[in-house]
DNA sequence: GTCTATAGAGTGATAGAC
DNA sequence: GTCTATCACTCTATAGAC
């Protein structure tokens, strides 16, 4: 709740007054629970979508008999959570401006443990190493830059448009080995 | 210079006691220049950013005899502009949260613009139209999100693996045909 | 004297902290 | 709800160019 306000205005645009009227909690009551204050709801917000992912997303990458497969479910996942391409991605948002600073450990390792998860399954569905680090690095990019794209021209297909490309590029890899 | 604050801070994370510190300039020169405030700054900055891409990257575009080649060119400016992944794309960035909406016209201007230009000058190259339109979206995609992950993970090689990469799926596409 | 550019005190509104 | 700091912004005063 708290980050739809955060995805939606980004960490400098997020007012508590804009986070009271939409959760509806006063401000005495933000403040019982995050003593810290907006740094404190920046850190939670950011902790809940590295769980999600990390439950969701890093560890069925890590356990998959089949990684080829659980890359496909990968793609499941993504194409659900940013709402075929209608949700911005807070992490990738924070990390752009100013905001990067206070929270660059957990944007960091957001996307080094997808990377890592990531590239592992590459590596194990017969691509080398090397090749499984930039393939992985070119995935998450298209996401992201698939996102960022969809919103800029409120084309939310652009998006759908970047995971079946991915895919295909994943068949042409199971053809391959 | 203005610029350059706010693709640090981002729209709403910019503030003119930031502005005046950095650029020196006191409120009145400020509001002299731009009476319609920060949203005036902010038109300023995308028309000003329009206008060097439109200048450098989407006019030599249309303009090239060889479309394979001007893409390449293209590629140049790109990693010039953003200095190599250690700068960040403002309009990318704008269009990531709330202040897209009031910007919006700019923001898909930019990026349809670039669409046009590349994906006319991939479908000179011998792509068909349909291809062409998917490759362009790619291309974009690449960029952008090139830049999210180099920014959230600290490591600007990651744009220019980017940008070698889609040097690299250029040169095959010049083998095809 | 007029014009453009500048500085900065001062406005009400609203921020985040408590 | 109350606090102080800071927000975007206004306004007056002043500088030098011509």
């Amino acid at each position: 709740m708290i980050a739809d306000v955060f995805r939606q205005h980004g960490y400098a645009g997020t007012t508590l007054s804009i986070i009271t009227a939409r959760t509806g909690m006063g401000k005495g009551s933000l403040y019982h629970f995050f003593p810290g204050g907006k740094a404190e709801m920046g850190d939670a917000v950011l902790a809940h979508i590295g769980r999600w992912f990390e439950e969701r997303v890093f560890a069925p990458l890590d356990a998959a008999d089949d990684p080829l497969a659980a890359i496909h479910t990968m793609l499941d996942s993504v194409d659900t959570y940013f709402q075929s391409g209608q949700r911005v991605c807070l992490v990738g948002l924070m990390a752009l401006d100013a905001s990067r600073d206070a929270f660059a450990v957990a944007i960091a390792g957001y996307f080094s443990r997808w990377h890592q998860a990531l590239s592992l399954a590459l590596s194990r569905a017969g691509v080398s190493e090397a090749d499984a680090d930039l393939r992985s690095h070119e995935m998450l990019a298209a996401i992201q830059g698939g996102l960022v794209l969809a919103r800029a021209l409120d084309q939310p297909s652009i998006f759908a448009e970047t995971l079946s490309r991915l895919r295909a590029n994943l068949t042409l890899l199971s053809v391959q080995f």
